[in-house]
DNA sequence: CTGAAAGCGCTAACAG
DNA sequence: CTGTTAGCGCTTTCAG
């Protein structure tokens, strides 16, 4: 009822069988320049559209990709889903979204889900670290996972130099002054937060950074500048949020709390989200190259699904963007 | 390969018959409860995982649906893909992001695609208003369309209540003082922006407001800012950007000319997209119920699905969110 | 070069 | 209650 006109219908129509058609429409080889033609033509002429789905059955390759992220809405997920999906649709595959909230629960349901529909592969950034009976259930589910973070394992991973990056924010934070600052990121065991929170405790003195953990949204950044900022007023002279959506919740309640940035307390985030550019103060932050880590991801995960083959890791550099969030300290040295 | 194990492994596991297992899996009608649980233990031991693909095929149903916008880095879309996603994952539904950067022939060749794939239902937000040639072939796809946008024609519809947004945005800035404004918009004919654009022009005085059509995002707003800005310096006082998105470009470009917002020029946007509260000044906005919008638009999809029936057209409510981005003129009356 | 036949993995009558 | 029989729409040997 649903589709109506087959490969049967044109086989019918233009007087031979389903297989000619069949090889006609797929362009194949050994086939009569006319037949296809006047094959191609009924084809036009009776609208015909190819059911991918039977096709599929056939094949094996669904061409489809999975891409599991937390949240759409987060400005560098969709930057990575824009670059996954354009990088998708030059492959010729289609990208379902799944937005797991950090939920590891959730997040197991669309792969399984996902392996049900028979993807081509999977892109996700894992809720957490995975566990060993995580990477035991993914490697079972047999499908090519391309993680957009950072795990020991088995899975290829596309990511970003998020150690790098943590260091950048520290010694720029350092040169300015700061010897009092906080880290306000997402929860502990996130892989990509937890390489930029070692990377800057690393590079920072001892002692000199605490650092807190929530939410990884607008509305966990500004809950927990919220927090800071009524235990410990005057201290802090600095702080460096895990991700700009983060950054910008912070800066939210620091504006609520009456205070200027950077005059009275500095502030850089870690992305470089389109918007960091139009706040106030424009945003200092550590650019990722979010749209290519997505187009990446995709184009590592086809390449690996081919050749059931080694995992490969790849990591983008990162870069320090100098705005207007951040100041020299009065009260340093 | 690909997949290994059937449900025709786990019916001669089970010394049962393939159906036996299909009617104890999808928990159907008359089968013993023994033998039910039995396939149901087999199953799980196996670690079986049903081909949603082959279901699909002789069911007729994808449980999938396909969504069509210009830009998922576009927060307001975000927003919407986050509420349509909410609603598919409820139905049991995957969705499929498409991303058309309001390219009519990319919007056809999406949802050529998607209709190959049998999928359930289609929600877009099109590109233009359809001619008369899109609307038949859409039509003749015969997939369940539910549009993001207004437009005449056999498809149901579930937008935000864009004549009163515009109509609201003219209000507040007459009331403001402003007699010299221009509208800054994304491209002509495209049907929510075309909306707000003439409820506005009509609710304002003749011959107060010129409109620039351009790109609906934050470049094209931040160009076609530059462009009045350098044409009109002294004389508008007021500008009504399209979306957020434009009025964020357009702060951008404001910002950069050394201008102040709102002691030089007022800025009003249109969405009410998250970030606009920390930009600086605040974005004085119209709000449209996003998330509702990308829910309802799929309800609505799944319904009339079903019964093969009556379009429906849902208009959601918007109203003004008042921050600082407008004040009152100083050159006026 | 083209037709016949088998089958992808699953569901859906129809008997028994 | 359960097995048998047909397919869903397409690709793919295998003959001819």
């Amino acid at each position: 009822m649903r589709t109506g006109i087959t490969i049967k219908d044109i086989a019918r129509e233009a007087g031979v069988d389903v297989s000619t058609v069949s090889r006609s429409l797929s362009g194949a080889y050994g086939i009569n320049a006319d037949t296809r033609s006047r094959v191609l033509a009924v084809a036009e002429r009776l609208n015909y559209r190819a059911n991918r789905v039977a096709r599929g059955l056939v094949t094996g390759r669904s061409h489809t990709l999975g891409l599991i992220i937390s949240d759409i809405r987060n400005a560098f997920f969709a930057e990575v889903a824009r670059g996954a999906e354009d990088a998708a649709r030059a492959a010729g595959c289609d990208l379902v979204l799944c937005n797991s909230d950090q939920d590891a629960h959730r997040q197991m349901e669309y792969v399984s889900s996902l392996a049900g529909k028979r993807v081509d592969g999977i892109l996700m950034n894992s809720v957490a670290v995975l566990d060993k009976d995580q990477k035991e259930r993914l490697e079972a589910i047999g499908i090519p996972i391309v993680l957009l973070n950072r795990t020991p394992g088995p899975f290829s991973t596309v990511c970003a130099d998020n150690k790098a990056g943590g260091r950048l924010a520290a010694e720029y934070l350092l040169k300015l002054g700061h010897r009092h600052v906080t880290h306000l990121t997402g929860p502990a065991h996130h892989g990509n937060l937890t390489d930029r929170e070692k990377a800057f405790v690393k590079a920072m003195p001892p002692n000199s950074v605490t650092v807190l953990h929530g939410e990884n949204t607008f509305a966990g950044g500004r809950e927990m500048a919220q927090k800071v900022l009524a235990e410990h007023p005057r201290k802090i002279t600095a702080i460096f949020a895990g991700n700009d959506t983060i950054a910008f919740g912070v800066l939210r309640a620091i504006l609520d709390a009456g205070l200027k940035v950077p005059d009275d307390i500095s502030l850089i985030g870690f992305d470089n989200v389109e918007l960091g550019s139009i706040v106030q103060p424009p945003l200092t932050t550590i650019h990722q190259p979010s749209y290519e880590l997505g187009h990446r991801a995709v184009e590592t995960l086809l390449r690996i699904g081919r050749k059931e083959a080694t995992p490969e890791h790849h990591v983008l550099p990162v870069h320090l963007i100098e705005r207007h969030s951040c100041g020299p300290t009065k009260a340093s040295s």
